[in-house]
DNA sequence: CATGAGATTGTAA
DNA sequence: TTACAATCTCATG
């Protein structure tokens, strides 16, 4: 039986590129979402922080500042911890090896399978990291194509361009 | 160098 | 079981 984790709270967080919304659980974050395009202001089912758990307002804290310093091409520091139980055996060693990475490079998805000992599985790699409910935190925008180009990004390709071009990559 | 077809794997429906 | 996806590689012109 699989089941999804159960939100606790949504909270915002303010950046100068817009608001991301965060997701947590009892187990931690589960999912972070970027600010939704072209002002669409989307309506985010917020609960006041006083009113939530003292572990999800330190979660929060420490997400709000990562997000803040990787937006401006610092390191992230201390990560609130992660809740990916939505995710497959498969998918979840995608992630754990992408945050291996070290910001300012790049790999390729088929380096990736490869490192994941499934040298052809180089686009099965690439639906993982479409369903990396974490985005900037696990850093899927720093796998590429191998023949060049950006490969795609679930929240939008500008994005990625933008993230590699803040960690000089 | 640009382009296209075929191979291949994990996942959701 | 079928169809799809943020790929790769190799054969051509």
């Amino acid at each position: 039986m699989k089941s999804k984790p159960v939100i606790l709270a949504t909270c915002t967080i303010q950046t100068p590129r817009g608001v991301f919304a965060a997701h947590y659980s009892a187990a931690g974050l589960v999912r972070l979402d970027f600010p939704c395009g072209v002002g669409a202001a989307r309506r985010l089912s917020s609960q006041r922080l006083d009113a939530i758990s003292r572990s999800v307002r330190r979660w929060h804290k420490q997400a709000g500042r990562a997000v803040a310093r990787i937006l401006q091409g610092r390191l992230p520091g201390e990560l609130p911890p992660l809740d990916l139980a939505t995710g497959t055996p498969f998918q979840r060693k995608v992630w754990a090896a992408l945050r291996q990475i070290p910001a300012g490079q790049t790999e390729s998805y088929g380096r990736l399978a490869a490192a994941l000992g499934a040298p052809k599985a180089a686009r099965a790699v690439g639906s993982a990291c479409g369903a990396n409910p974490v985005p900037l935190l696990i850093p899927c925008h720093r796998v590429v194509p191998a023949g060049g180009g950006l490969g795609g990004f679930s929240v939008g390709l500008h994005w990625k361009r933008r993230l590699l071009a803040i960690e000089g990559a």
